[in-house]
DNA sequence: TAGCATCCATACGCTGCCGTATGGTATTGT
DNA sequence: ACAATACCATACGGCAGCGTATGGATGCTA
């Protein structure tokens, strides 16, 4: 429902038809609607962030061979928006705002010490991770991804290119 | 309303309540609530993207010179964050994504034949402008712009000579 | 000044959704 | 076998929002 029409059409009545139950089943589970809603973003950050990093943790080479490791990993995953969905929630929701913010934090801190791995200073690996993170919201955000897994990684592929072709090779 | 809590509470009678009036008013500017909905894409248009367009247009130089014209507009303006709104709602509108998919489109265009003038052939152009233009999408869905002009300006600076430090200078 | 169009208020019925109260069935522990 | 607990259905009251019907009020026009 998040992912296809928007946090205020979690409802628990439409919820509870679509999972083919009834509201009473939804509140015995749940207080009430607000303690749903609050239980999401946990669970977001454990679906899609997560793997991810534990992903990167675990690829030996160089820092430039994980960003690529990234990439990778993220081009061959379906793209199911549930970014975009949490994003537009963020936007009207102080507290899942925070939420959301506090991985993109996350996400951008783990580029940036790559880069400053690679050898840049932590200002421009600051910036650098910006420019490599923005790029994947903005991705996402116009649903310009390609469809295929080949174009995508092709893709990825120009983007580290450009994003790092002016470093030394580790 | 849009802006500060999305499309879906973009009701009449609580917008009506907003305006000092009454559902009666309403009733007699618009036909109903989807009528409403309708106008909005076509005013957000020509409220955020028509200005910025006609002022690249006017501005004399090389193709570098008008893209730091479009980055030092921008960066001059409030960032009211009506683009997220209107992102946020398209996730779920087929309609309003088509809408801002164009808008989308006509702002890549006019950076890849900025980059195509600069020297670049077109599909290196085109991966180019998406980068540009990503990178400004990913500032403002994750609210990560500086507050004070002086920052974004010198920001769009360092974007713009990140973009273009291996072109030629035109 | 009579008539018509413009603009807004009030009042009404209807629907969707929330949260609660209450009862029923199934499963488990002893 | 018999509680007790876990899980779910039914039924209810209440509110918010939609759209319609109707009646002023104001201004323009002949």
């Amino acid at each position: 429902m998040l992912r296809e029409l928007g946090i205020d059409h979690v409802k628990v009545e439409p919820l509870a038809q679509r999972l083919g139950v009834t509201k009473g089943s939804f509140y015995w589970h749940f207080k009430d609607r607000r303690d749903l809603l609050r239980a999401l973003p946990e669970f977001w950050a454990r679906r899609q962030t997560d793997p991810v990093l534990a992903h990167v943790q675990s690829t030996p080479g160089g820092p430039i061979d994980k960003m690529w490791a990234i990439l990778e990993f993220i081009a061959r995953e379906d793209p199911d928006q549930y970014d975009n969905a949490m994003r537009a929630w963020a936007q009207f929701d102080p507290d899942v705002a925070t939420a959301v913010a506090a991985i993109d934090d996350r996400r951008m801190a783990t580029a940036r010490s790559l880069f400053e791995e690679a050898g840049l200073s932590p200002a421009d690996a600051a910036f650098r991770a910006q420019l490599w993170y923005f790029y994947d919201v903005g991705e996402h955000v116009t649903r310009d991804t390609p469809d295929t897994v080949e174009e995508r990684l092709e893709r990825a592929a120009q983007r580290l290119k450009l994003l790092t072709s002016d470093l030394r090779g580790v």
